[in-house]
RNA sequence: UGGGGCGUUGCCAAGCGGUAAGGCACGGGACUCUGACUCCCGCAAUCGCAGGUUCGAAUCCUGCCGCCCCAGCCA
């Protein structure tokens, strides 16, 4: 079984934690995950969805899930079910809390008004130019807008003539009157809402008006009384609009709004050798770098998924990289790392070729053939055992020989001996090659006395080696996969100079990989282990089609292949 | 020259005044019909730096230094 690490406390647990003491909110928890569907998730979105459910389950809470669909321009309903399908996926559950936040816009529109009438928001008819102008710099304050002081009545009836359609995008905005000498740009009244001639995916041509995020997000989740509100690091500083616009909910909307929702920001995950900008991820589709944000290159749930990675292995790596505010980026290997152990305990074994090299067993005799029995789970018999077909004539790994081997060499070399894994201990007598002095055979010889599980020989090998019969073998596709990057801070690179040295070899397709009959016959969807190579995943989009294609999960850990390295 | 954050081993990360958890990575060894898995062992005289308070500081105070975010009618 994978393993949880003990749940190390994190700084948002023992905030919640003191809230709830201190019976906040009537000591209520309630957290949310708010998408916007305008790209696919990616696993730093899990991150913070698996955070925002175990606080909520942690504290016998609820969970919600809202789509943030406050820009039409941007959002599509394909977005919409990618998301909800990469959720259910991973498990977590909003039982009946689907919410959009485009669901609330009458009420949100009411609140507006009710701002207007206490003087706390106005109609500005500055240009997009203009605004900025205004709103100063980093370091010199802003100035009031001329519009600032128009009247409330004036300003309830320009407000309900953008709704009603009467002017132009652009033409005037809905503001906060809050600070333009605030250190902090985004109180310098900041924009409520905008005009937006624009079909929305949910409510069509009804509005065209629309909330900006920092009016309707705050508001949102008071009214679904979220109680804590996590979000990345980056919006800190839009804390103090998010608490003016929740004290505010509570004072001018007390018929709906009873939560005091608080805001904690958290840091997002970065991954080393790949990005997470929805931007970068977007253009490797768009340019064609990627068959789609299901490839498995990608760093998105629907690629991980179509890689062969479980939930459960996403569920243990979120939670051991920790929550904390520090900007970090996590080592690829801990990913690798849980993904492996989800998989040690479950994926039965199997052997393939990847890169054959034929072996006639000259003593065995022509045309026959033995079942030998292999154990699907070595350490599980509840796994069962299955049926391998061995002959006279066997593919193994180009590099499970060796000419001329070092004594740490366990495998196959000319007089010596190694064990075919769940069959014979064979000695290769005899190299064979073509005219360009290339390796294309080897003879060897098997020792009958050596047969697996009744070896009565009383030899002892150190090499154990997978192999294919060759009359036998089925013929797979297998796709092997390296990282799209090979700078290890991708996102720290020159944009043009990132894509233009994109790694070649992230992608290697094997056609007619030799394999034992039972990987031809699985279930589309099934996960295997081939035996000492690596994690593979039927891939079940493929199979629609009637192809038998496994993706590289993940590699085995390769001391071997590490000590060679070393050596050179 | 403004505002908001962050700095604990290679990468994460606990720690909240009482004398540096854990994981990954890495190195060594055992085991092994997967050079996988598993199991042992090792891996911060020190917490960005410098002062100060204290019997005692990674934890409190002061001052430096470094890094990240903010000037969308995006979220």
């Amino acid at each position: 079984m994978a393993h949880s690490p003990e749940v190390t406390s994190n700084f948002i647990y023992n905030i919640i934690s003191k809230d709830v003491a201190e019976g906040k909110n009537g000591g209520r928890v309630h957290t949310r995950f708010p998408p916007e569907p305008n790209g696919y998730l990616h696993i730093g979105h899990a991150k913070a969805i698996l955070l925002n459910y175990r606080m909520a389950k942690a504290f016998n809470g609820k969970f919600n899930l809202r789509f943030d669909d406050t820009n039409p321009a941007k959002e599509e309903q394909e977005f919409v079910d990618s998301i909800l399908e990469d959720l259910r996926w991973l498990g977590v559950d909003w039982e009946d809390r689907l919410f959009y936040t485009s669901d609330s816009f009458e009420l949100k529109y009411e609140f507006a008004r009710r701002l207007i009438k206490a003087g706390r928001a106005y109609v500005c008819d500055l240009s997009q130019e203009e605004i900025r102008q205004y709103r100063g710099t980093l370091t010199e304050p802003g100035k009031e807008s001329p519009y600032r002081n128009r009247s409330v009545e004036e300003n309830l009836d320009l407000f309900e003539r953008m709704r009603n359609g009467e002017f132009p995008d652009g033409s005037r905005v809905l503001r906060a009157k809050i600070d333009m000498a605030s250190g902090n740009l985004n109180m310098r009244d900041p924009v409520l809402y905008r005009i937006l001639h624009t079909s929305h995916h949910r409510t069509g041509n009804k509005w065209c008006i629309y909330p900006m995020y920092d009016f309707d997000h705050p508001f949102t989740d008071a009214l679904e009384g979220i109680t804590h509100s996590l979000c990345s690091i980056e919006y800190s500083d839009h804390r103090p609009l998010y608490d003016w616009v929740v004290a505010n909910a509570l004072e001018l909307m007390p018929e709906v709004i009873k939560t005091r929702s608080r805001q904690i920001e958290f840091a997002r995950l970065n991954l080393t050798y790949t990005v997470m900008s929805k931007r970068k991820l977007r253009r490797l589709v768009e340019e064609g770098h990627v068959f789609g944000w299901d490839d498995p290159r990608m760093p998105t749930i629907a690629g991980l998924r179509r890689r062969g990675v479980r939930p459960s292995a996403i569920a243990d790596f979120t939670e051991r990289v920790g929550v904390a505010r520090a900007d970090s980026t996590i080592d690829l290997a801990l990913l690798e790392h849980c993904i492996r152990q989800d998989l040690q305990d479950h994926a039965h074994r199997m052997m393939a070729v990847l890169d054959p090299l034929k072996v006639v067993i000259t003593n065995w005799p022509e045309g026959k053939t033995e079942m030998l029995e292999l154990e699907n789970l070595p350490g599980d018999e509840s796994a069962g055992v299955r049926k391998v077909p061995f002959g006279r004539e066997i593919y193994i790994e180009r590099d499970d020989f060796m000419e001329n081997p070092p004594k740490s060499f366990h495998r196959l070399a000319p007089g010596r001996e190694v064990r075919l894994k769940g069959a014979y201990i064979i000695k290769c007598d005899e190299v064979i090659r073509d005219r360009d002095g290339r390796i294309i055979e080897l003879r060897a010889s098997y020792d009958p006395r050596t047969k697996s599980g009744g070896d009565a020989s009383g030899k002892k090998v150190k090499g154990v080696i997978h192999w294919v019969s060759v009359a036998h073998a089925a013929r797979i596709t297998v796709r092997l996969f390296e990282n799209l990057f090979t700078q290890e801070d991708p996102e720290g690179e020159n944009e043009e100079e990132l894509f233009a040295n994109l790694n070649p070899r992230s992608l290697t397709v094997l056609e007619n990989v030799p394999a034992e009959p039972a990987l031809a016959a699985a279930a589309p969807g099934s996960r295997f282990q081939f035996m000492r190579k690596g994690y593979f995943y039927l891939d079940p989009k493929d199979a629609e089609e009637g192809k038998i294609v496994y993706n590289l999960t993940v590699g085995l850990r390769d001391s071997w292949a590490k000590q060679m390295q070393k050596g050179q």
